[in-house]
DNA sequence: GTCTATAGAGAGATAGAC
DNA sequence: GTCTATCTCTCTATAGAC
């Protein structure tokens, strides 16, 4: 959206954004040229095709490093209150999930099928398993530092993203307001946190 | 599919495969006749346009009735073994999450944004209610006769579903084998049980 | 790198015959 | 209720001037 970028960098901005209103199928390169105010045919001096653009964004978000946006300083304070703990996580992790940019990306990776032509692209699959190991990760050191019970890290990070991931995809492609998270992440922490104390 | 249905009843029959495969957009008119081998024109005598058979689409599902589906008798015979409850329950809804027909009739709610346009439409969001207020009422049974500890029903049924839906969602949207499901079940109702026996 | 102009296909929808 | 024929618009993409 910033006017100063590159046109190449401009035109996967606003495809982030109207892929994510109309689907793939339902924005077109005269939607997008025109939300750079530029022609369609200056789109092909950057992009072979509208196909192209798209595999380029679903690249571009891929391949980000989000986990210090997750696992902040802050955060890593505090592991040894794991409660404390699960809910600055979770509160980071809707943080996150819920920014404009994050939530179009999720609503590109929802709106798309990995059906048909091989493995090529990144599914939501692959999203949650980034989030996945991330929370496996931490509740390794938790179990070796005997803040929690010892369990199966798989089990563990399952449970305890299910219900946050579910909740966000709820709120990004529902009316649920975000005023509900706070009780919610509240709720879950509690129902976890009995499960896996000491 | 069924050749020997009529004509509107064939055309949302299609509709609902067209549109979970390619989206709203992504599917025409075009497409959509010639799956039922007429021409467009035909279409327009059982719909006033496209936008009708979306609409009469998700409002065929949306008022369905699958309780009955997933509390089957042999459910209910055994509620008063909880552990074994939930597995049954789990593996009911996974099977039906994991029919043809629900499956894209998902696919089609999680490629549609509820946003602009008031609520007119069914998302989502809505969708999982149905099963969470299903379930819900079972955990009131459940803790009315002392089956499982007295916790808050809204809780426990997000516990309990988050997981298995999203795995669901994985499965429709990705390339998860069906098999991983069998053991997902396994852990999750492990460590539901863990929280809930008293 | 952006423009004008245009090709060629496909879109949603309607009129009117049968 | 289905057909043929057609309207009008939009789609992706390319050629060639500046």
């Amino acid at each position: 959206m910033n006017q100063s970028k590159n046109t190449k960098e401009h035109i996967l901005d606003v495809s982030l954004k109207l892929f994510s209103e109309k689907t793939y199928y339902g924005a077109s390169i005269r939607d997008i040229a025109k939300a750079i105010d530029k022609r369609e045919s200056s789109i092909y001096n950057h992009f072979k095709s509208k196909e192209e653009i798209f595999e380029q964004l679903i690249l571009k978000f891929s391949s980000r490093n989000f986990g210090p946006l997750i696992l902040t300083d802050q955060l890593i304070n505090i592991i040894s209150k794991p409660e404390k703990f699960f809910i600055l996580l979770s509160e980071n992790l809707i943080h996150f999930w819920n920014s404009e940019e994050e939530r179009m990306f999720i609503k590109i990776l929802l709106a798309k099928n990995s059906n048909g032509e091989s493995k090529k692209y990144y599914s939501i699959e692959n999203y949650l398993n980034d989030f996945k190991a991330l929370s496996e990760f931490i509740f390794r050191e938790m179990i070796s530092h005997k803040f929690i019970k010892k369990m199966d890290v798989v089990v563990l990070s399952q449970e305890f993203i299910s219900p946050l991931f579910l909740a966000a995809i709820e709120l990004i492609l529902g009316l649920k307001s975000e005023t509900i998270q706070k009780s919610l992440i509240k709720n879950h922490v509690e129902f976890f946190w009995n499960s896996v104390k000491k």
